[in-house]
DNA sequence: TTGAATAAAAAAATCGATTTTCTTGAGATG
DNA sequence: CATCTCAAGAAAATCGATTTTTTTATTCAA
């Protein structure tokens, strides 16, 4: 039974393709940063042909940017590009909270409720930040899986991914967080009663919430 | 002045990403086959290594699979994934419509008619169909490019490719491309009288109207 | 005849080296 | 003093060869 998350059965490129996503998405990375090719070729310890596709292959899926004959670079941070990821990623999330709704079968259920339950343990321990990044993915993911559209799934992963990467940067809400942090749970009741209109709302809100304290991301923190 | 279109200042990756993903969704490649790397290689007299960094992207696109030490493979046609595709495409173009007629200002209104010039000149010449496919193209982005939201034209245009895929593979229904190419006056007369209620829904008939046809993209063709 | 084991062949992934392109800065020119 | 030219250096893109993995073909045992 072998079971590591980062199996090395996986094809190189494709475990730099998620460690990279991964560091991008932390922050790791300055924004508008031209990355080093050969820098990170002994960083990360791989060769030259799996880096360059994983980099090619996070070009293409809106995490890195390639310019001509010259190499890539991390996107920079603009207001307004976070704006318009936070409002296309609300319209689509509440469609696919509809969907859900509709849809959602009893195995969807207890999906989301364990979903719920690691994601509250997370809550617990503010230190293991990665862990609870995690637990919360999974948690949306849970909220809008049973949505049946691959499709739909698939930008609103995309759409999380981005918005993370400013929710990343910016300066932490201790308050604002606890409210977050409660919403979860109400989301899960009202899914369990399938409230629709409730539960948009509160997806809506709690997204609008979630986009401001992102906002800070361009601000200095103190 | 140098304008040629595939200008040779880009990189050979970038060259054959594009001729890839024209042929892909022109259908030259057997839905479901394995594409042999070193046929492609030969085939489209490129290297290894853009040919492999192109194929990586599609894959991140969407227009390719890859398995795990297996290459890439063209993706099968289901007709599940096309309802998926056009029932999503259907929800984000009306989203983006409206939004396009919200924000439009003059400039948008002239590229749209020029956009809608061009096509109509193209549905006079039946036999130049790669024609067509970019007026087409270019008619359904002016329709939206006002729209405001870079992210959701991304989508909009990444199911576009998609669905054109499985469209191209179906065959011909003369009766309802009259029909549609008609839609596409009616779409403008609408967007210059900002009829938004009436707009939105001929876009979603017009786009249930060719999912209809490209639904035909499984049976065989007599 | 079926099924497991394995060796040969084919294909994919990766590496190391080469070629091409961009960047930098010194020196020439107006 | 600003601007241009061009060569040296750095970086990116590409090529050819090697390594690894999968697929196919074959043999042997039940």
């Amino acid at each position: 039974m072998t079971a590591s998350p980062s199996a090395s059965r996986d094809m190189a490129s494709s475990r730099i393709f998620e460690t990279l996503k991964q560091d991008l998405i932390r922050g790791r990375f300055a924004a508008g940063e031209k990355l080093a090719i050969s820098a990170l070729k002994t960083h990360y310890g791989v060769g030259l042909s799996p880096l360059r596709e994983a980099l090619n292959r996070l070009a293409a899926y809106g995490l890195l940017e390639q310019e001509n004959q010259r190499g890539f670079r991390v996107p920079a941070m603009r207001l307004e590009e976070l704006d318009d990821i936070a409002g296309l990623r609300t319209q689509l999330e509440c469609m696919a909270l509809t969907q859900a709704f509709q849809a959602g079968d009893p195995e969807w259920e207890s999906q989301l409720l364990a979903a719920s339950h690691r994601l509250r343990r997370s809550d617990e321990q503010p230190d293991r930040i990665e862990e609870w990044e995690q637990a919360h993915l999974r948690f949306h993911r849970a909220l809008l899986g049973a949505c049946g559209s691959p499709w739909l799934l698939r930008f609103i992963g995309q759409l999380h991914d981005q918005f993370d990467r400013y929710r990343r940067m910016a300066p932490p809400n201790p308050g604002i967080r606890a409210t977050l942090d409660g919403q979860h749970g109400a989301l899960v009741e009202l899914a369990m009663a399938r409230d629709i209109q409730a539960a948009r709302a509160l997806l809506d809100t709690h997204i609008r919430l979630s986009h401001e304290v992102a906002r800070g991301c361009c601000s200095p923190s103190p």
